[in-house]
Formats: C-alpha cells, structure tokens, sequence
DNA sequence: TTGTATGCGTTATCAA
DNA sequence: TTGATAACGCATACAA
C-alpha cells in the first residue's frame, strides 16, 4: 500500500498553502486561473484522489442516499432501483441499498444502520409486516429527508411517492364490468399495507358506483404468491354461480391464476376474465396476455432520487410533507376482453 | 439541526477519558465490565451515534463494497444483487451500487467513483461495450481487490466468478441432438463477451463431439433484443432445409422467438425445438415452457461478496488471483422434448 | 485497567 | 487572491 497524496504534498510540490490547494481543487471562484490550473496539473500527475471521509467529516455531509426496499429480486423494484441509480449517479450522489427481506426486524437494522452511515437523505419501501415506524423517528427528529415509495406507512403524515391505487383499481374493476362480468373476484395482498388496502377500495368503490353489492367471499386475501393463486382458483372452481372475472393485485399471481383456469379447462376471458396489476414483461407472455395496470417503476424512482436531491439543495420550496402521486394507465390486452357472443350471452 | 453526541460528550458525563470510551464501545476487552456497561448505558441515553467518518479515516477503511453492474432492471442482475445485500448486510458490510448502463464509459466514470468513494473492494461485470479494463488499474495498483462476476474480461489474469459457459451450452446443445435435432441454430450475443463466446464454444464442440460440422449461417449473433429474437426467427423461416432446433443465448430472446415460431405456425419442440439460458421465470410462462440452463445469480451474489470479504478479513489464505466456477445444469421442459413420433420421422 | 497526546485529510474562519 | 489556524470525531501508540 503506497502512500495516499494529500493536499499537503500538492502545496509542498507547488511552494503554496494546502488551504489554496483545497480551493482550487473545488474549483472556488477566488484562485487565480494559472494557479488552479497548476493545482490540477499537479494533482493528476502526482495521482492525488480526494479524501471523501476527510471531508464528509468536515461538511458534515455525506453525499449518499440510502435505499431500504423489501426485495430486490422482482421487477418492479429492481426497475425504481434502475429509474434511482441512472438519476443519482447523473447528481453526484451514491446510493446505498439494503434490503428488509420483507421483515420488520430486518427493516429496523437496516434503518439504523442508515442513520449510522449518516445518509443525507433516506428512501424507504416498507415490509410487509412493517406494524409502525418508530425505527424512523431518529430522521424525522435529525431532520434528516425520508421518504416513502409506493408501499407507504397510513398513520403519519410522511412524504411519499405513490400512484393512486384506488383509482387505478377502479379502472380495473370497472372495465371488468364493462366487458360484461357480474361476478368478479378480487385477490388481494395483505391489507395492511396501503397498496393493497387501496386496490381493494377502489374495487369496491367501481362495484358499488355499478350498483353491485360487494361481497366479502368474493374477496380473497393472500401473499399475491404463486400457490396463493393456484389456491385462489380452487376456491373460485367451487362457487356456484361461477365468478366470471377475477381482478388480482399483481402480475405474477394473476399469471399464476391463468395458468390453473386454462388447466382446470377455463376458458379467458370468455368464462373468467382477468386482470392484474403492475404491467410487468410477463403480461406479454403469458396466453392469453394479461390486463394490467402500467406501474411506472423506473418513473417512480427517478422522481423519489429527484424530489430527495431537489430538497437537499434547497431547490424544492415546497414542503416535505406532502405526496407525489403518479399517473398509471390500465393497458388492455386479450385476457380480458370478452368477445361480442360471450358479452352477449352475459347481458 | 440539534448538536451530535461524540465520545467526548460521554466521556465528559461518566467523568473518564474518551478513550475509554471509543474502547468500551468498540467492545474492547480491556475494559472493566461495569465500565462498559455504564458507557453503552450512557450512549444510548443521551443518543450517540458513532461517526463512520471519522472512524473511517483514522482506520483508513470504509466497510464498504462497490458493485458495478450493467443493469439492475433484469432478473439475473436482480438476484445477483439480493444475494450480495444479503451477505453484505450480514457481514455488516454496506453495498454502494452502480449501473454502466451497457456503457463503457458510464463504467470508466463508476470507476473513478467508486475509487475516489474508498470501497474496500468492488466487484465488477463488465459492460456490453468494455473493450479493455484499464479504468480499474487503479485498483490493482493500489492493492484494492477486484472481483469480476458473469461477464468477466478475458486478457487480464483476474479474479472472477462465473459458471462454466461452455459445458452448459455443449449440455444444452446435445440435449437438442439426443431429441434428434440435425439442423441447430445457435442465436448468441455479442461475441466479443466472454459468456456469449464461451456458450458459442460450447455449441460448436457439442457439434463437433457428434461429428456434425458447425455451420456458420447457422450462428446468429444479435443483442439478444426481443427484437432480435422476431429477426432471427424470419431468417430461419426462409432457411431450406429448415432447421429444427434452435439454441438461444439467454431466455428472453428465447421467449421472443417462440412467440413468433408460433405466430408462423410452427410447432414447438416438434418441428423446431428451443432452449434457452438462464432459467428465468418467464421459462415457466411461456407456453410451451421453455427448457433452459439455470443461472444460480443468488447464489453467484451471495459467493462473490463472501469471498471478497475473506479476501479482506485475511481469512481466505488463496490468491486473490483465481476463478470461482459455479454449477449451473439443464432444466429440460417442454419446448424441447420432442415427441417419439417427431423424433422417429426425424430418424 | 485507564489516560494523554497526536494524527487521519479536509474545510471554515478569520486575517492579510 | 492567498494563507495560518483550528476543528471535525475517532482510534491508537505510548505512558501510567
């Protein structure tokens, strides 16, 4: 391990004070040009690397982002960790990313392990069973930026970035309705968490605006797993009548749930409509392709790495307590479009 | 911003010296017991939180791992990540992710960044367009250990982790032959990395193993695109005689090719059989389900950060300079099992 | 078992 | 435009 330049051997080599040095190599206004030039020159060919601890220590600034996220491994977020990197790394910024495994004791390890690695800022997708945010009151009261993406905690007033679930939901359930179903299912996530509480109202709410009465068997709470899918449709294959539509939360257990109807000899959409939720690559593989809700991922974390760098710089004017809600589009494709005769004998 | 508490401060209250302090914290075992005990009791009552930087820069170690990735936004890169976070987060190491986003440039800037960042190591899978691995000299230089994983230069003797290329796409082929497949396409990536050359290698001497010549309008190199998948399936269609089994380098140019093999009315495995690399999830979407080679990236992240960290702790007594070879083997389904019928009209 | 003194490399403050 | 000095918070050599 050779020796690490420092400032202090540039000023040695260059016969002026490190002070000088440490300006010029931040390219302060006051530095003579030659002299800035000679600075950088020496600092090139002497194979000088700045110090960022050094100067961290000094600034108290960091220049990091932490990242907690449930898994990494699902398309979704490894695309809001794509949209995250691409706009940090354009602003300096790195990004540090640890993920809670879905696991509330994980999160509150990760969350401390943040807050020791003094992050400027902090963007967190909470676990599934995450009951409160206690572990976070040490940013809120260092005042130190945290903010929410998509699975975002209910009770406090935190700033988030989310789409609007409950619409999106409704969009869903009511092109359902239109397509002719009467009978339509919805498998759900946990319900605590706000992405699937909101799915689950915004289905109700388009039922309800339909003058249809929801109700709670028809309303089926899983992990969103695959077996919890192959699960869902036993149940589904038992009812009498038949539902006629199943609305899912995710892609993957909505892929799952074709899968088992074109086993047990359904026919989609003609029989059993579907629609899922994210509009991941799977969609356009699975036959038929699947409805679904665009999820703006690689959007969504763009915008998160953006607002967190816009309040740190002192862009943003606005509040940190308030919620960015982005746009989603249903995407219709083939697994839920009930031809005319199917529609037909339906009405 | 409220004042930070520093072993001073809790030096200051107990009445001791900040060295007993940092030692107490830091668990050394020459520390009274009840010293101890009054110290941490103290840190957590008045809200210290230790500071990585200083330490950092006194002990000249930043307990931290660079990871420079082409993309995180794909299933293999994804899992690959997972399993560095976990061993990472585990070892209580913290992981700073880069993306080159398939450039060579983007990753000579990661480069420097993740130099000037002071990462105890860093681990690296080149960019599609990296023709020389120069930008990391800095490493070597220094004595930082680089660890390159899946795509890995070929000139440079390096440390890397990688599964054996060759042998699973020789496997891969010659399950294609024993279906009885004469006529074998192989559509490859770009030939100039090392894993598209080697499963290129691996085709060509399973050929050459059954005594069949390789044929060059036979090798089709593209981005592997899903795109590139439709193009590649027009030139076989117009190929006389037509081929009958086709080897992809990865799954979803795999995938896109059985879309449009089906759209053309081709049957699958019967007339064309299909194999893929990677065993993605979408292998068990596509209908019919699509053979491939499983690509452990969990389990290449979680080996990849475990032995850096060896490496770094002094525990792993080899070179730093050697090869790791995971095991990777054939998921043999659907699309390449063909029928005896099919197979014997091919006899 | 505890304490004193010092240095890690940078930047902010003040002065020139 | 430049410089001297101190401070950031911690860990270690050395001393007690």
């Amino acid at each position: 391990m050779e020796k690490e330049i420092t400032i202090y051997d540039i000023a040695r080599e260059l016969s002026i004070s490190p002070t000088t040095v440490s300006r010029g190599l931040n390219n302060h206004p006051a530095v003579n040009k030659s002299t800035k030039q000679k600075i950088f020159d020496a600092a090139a060919q002497m194979g000088y690397r700045s110090n960022a601890f050094a100067s961290n220590l000094r600034k108290k600034r960091t220049n990091t982002i932490g990242v907690i996220v449930p898994l990494l491994n699902s398309n979704f977020q490894s695309s809001v960790m794509a949209g995250m990197e691409k706009v940090a790394n354009e602003a300096g910024y790195n990004l540090i990313i640890s993920q809670s495994l879905e696991n509330a004791q994980k999160e509150i390890a990760n969350a401390r392990t943040m807050f020791e690695s003094r992050v400027d800022g902090l963007l967190v997708s909470v676990a599934y069973d995450t009951e409160n945010i206690d572990h976070f009151e040490p940013f809120f009261s260092k005042g130190i930026p945290l903010l929410f993406y998509d699975r975002v905690p209910e009770h406090k007033q935190c700033t988030s970035i989310v789409i609007n679930n409950i619409q999106a939901a409704h969009k869903a359930t009511t092109h359902l309705l239109e397509q002719g179903c009467q009978r339509i299912i919805h498998i759900s996530g946990n319900h605590r968490i706000n992405v699937y509480k909101d799915r689950l109202k915004g289905y109700k709410y388009a039922l309800m605006d339909h003058n249809i009465a929801s109700r709670e068997d028809y309303i089926i709470e899983t992990d969103l797993s695959e077996k919890a899918g192959e699960e869902a449709v036993q149940k589904i294959l038992e009812m009498d009548p038949r539902p006629d539509g199943i609305f899912v939360a995710n892609d993957n257990c909505a892929v799952s749930c074709i899968k088992a109807l074109k086993q047990a000899g359904i026919a989609i959409p003609d029989d059993i409509a579907v629609v899922g939720f994210n509009n991941d690559p799977i969609t356009r593989i699975i036959e038929p392709n699947l409805t679904s809700v665009n999820y703006p991922g690689y959007e969504m974390g763009e915008v998160a790495v953006r607002s967190l760098i816009n309040y740190l710089d002192g862009v943003s004017d606005v509040s940190i307590t308030n919620t960015i809600t982005l746009n989603s589009e249903l995407v219709v494709r083939e697994s839920s479009q009930k031809k005319e005769k199917a529609k037909a004998r339906l009405a």
